[in-house]
RNA sequence: GCCGAGAUAGCUCAGUGGUAGAGCGCGGCCCUGAAAAGGCCGGCGUGGGGGGUCCGAUUCCCUCUCUCGGCA
């Protein structure tokens, strides 16, 4: 039996991945998922850069603003929900088209999550407890203790990252890293493509610098303000734009300099994206070198399909 | 034209008679329930050009070029 097919279009911000993602998808038949962990918030458009009304319109776009920014989301509610979506798109004969440039969202699908263990706030409470008062070595010596494997690949810097790790074995008694190893990714059952968009770096760089321009032309301060006269989420409040621009409100610096560091942090995000899908394989990477290019591009990515 | 200050990393600048650092920037990497987050690693350099003193000059001396002040 033919496998169905799953494609992905992933690289950094700024890229271009949208407009190609909308081309492609009337060419193949397709509706698009959005795989980005800030595009799912409601409100957050020009800062997250969201496709417009008109664009969702000429294909069917999911998961874009579909959560409250005061409230938070994660990877297992991106699993759970863009799965759904998968299964439903199935049915109606159209090819899912994962668009996005957040890696673990990616890898989630792909690869696979391991078995459910949420978050427990009050374990992770009582671990930042500890850590305030004992230090990350003393945890990370805990966690060497329980779970050799996981520890010799977590940083001891990396709190965030020890303390999920205690927390995964405290409520389940084993080791993240054996839970981790049962992993189930879609390989099995899908045909799965996918596709990455870059370009030398000074050119994504100038891309970057000018869509966050951009954005201030187009509101972004009023659509910060508003955000930031509500409690955002944990998660929300980590977008691009959100701590740059409540440092100019709060007088700590010029509206040029919040500027100025907004394009410093996309670029240190996009380098960071990049460093994530380029060590995928699976990945068959399509050089941007123009803008607007989203026609001649999708025409190369549906040569692959 | 004269007087003064300076010329060191991509930028702003420290420092030293034994071939150099800091911050920012930049590059590389890790990542499994906060991921636009979090963490790690890396100086990336014709020390303005030329000459001199010295075992040895980026550092001291001379000279040229350039930049910035001030006076004409």
């Amino acid at each position: 039996m033919l496998k169905r097919k799953i494609v992905f279009l992933v690289g950094p911000t700024g890229i271009g991945k949208s407009k190609v993602a909308i081309t492609l998808a009337k060419k193949i038949n397709a509706e698009i998922i959005s795989c980005d962990s800030m595009q799912v918030y409601r409100r957050m458009n020009i800062i997250t850069s969201k496709v417009g009304l008109a664009e969702r319109k000429e294909v069917k776009h999911h998961l874009l603003g579909i959560i409250d920014p005061t409230k938070e989301y994660n990877v297992a509610s991106y699993r759970k929900a863009s799965l759904a979506i998968c299964n439903r798109l199935f049915k109606k004969g159209k090819i899912p088209l994962f668009v996005g440039g957040t890696g673990l969202y990616y890898s989630i699908i792909v690869d696979g999550l391991f078995p459910e263990v949420p978050e427990d706030k009050l374990i992770r409470a009582k671990l930042g407890k500890l850590l305030k008062l004992k230090g990350n070595a003393y945890l990370y010596k805990r966690l060497s203790q329980v779970d050799t494997v996981a520890a010799k690949r977590i940083h001891f810097n990396d709190s965030r990252r020890i303390i999920r790790a205690l927390e995964v074995y405290l409520k389940t008694g084993k080791p993240i890293s054996e839970l981790q190893s049962g992993r189930v990714g879609l390989g099995k059952d899908y045909e799965v493509k996918v596709f990455g968009l870059n370009s030398d770096r000074q050119f994504l760089y100038d891309k970057i610098d000018q869509r966050v321009g951009q954005m201030f032309n187009l509101g972004l301060i009023n659509e910060v303000r508003r955000l930031l006269a509500c409690k955002l989420s944990r998660t929300a409040a980590c977008a691009i734009g959100i701590q740059e621009l409540d440092g100019y409100f709060k007088n700590q610096y010029s509206l040029d300099e919040a500027k100025r560091i907004m394009q410093r942090n996309s670029r240190h995000y996009a380098k960071r994206q990049l460093t994530w899908f380029r060590k995928d394989k699976r990945v068959k990477w399509i050089n941007i070198k123009k803008t607007e290019v989203f026609n001649e591009t999708a025409k190369r990515i549906n040569k692959f399909l």
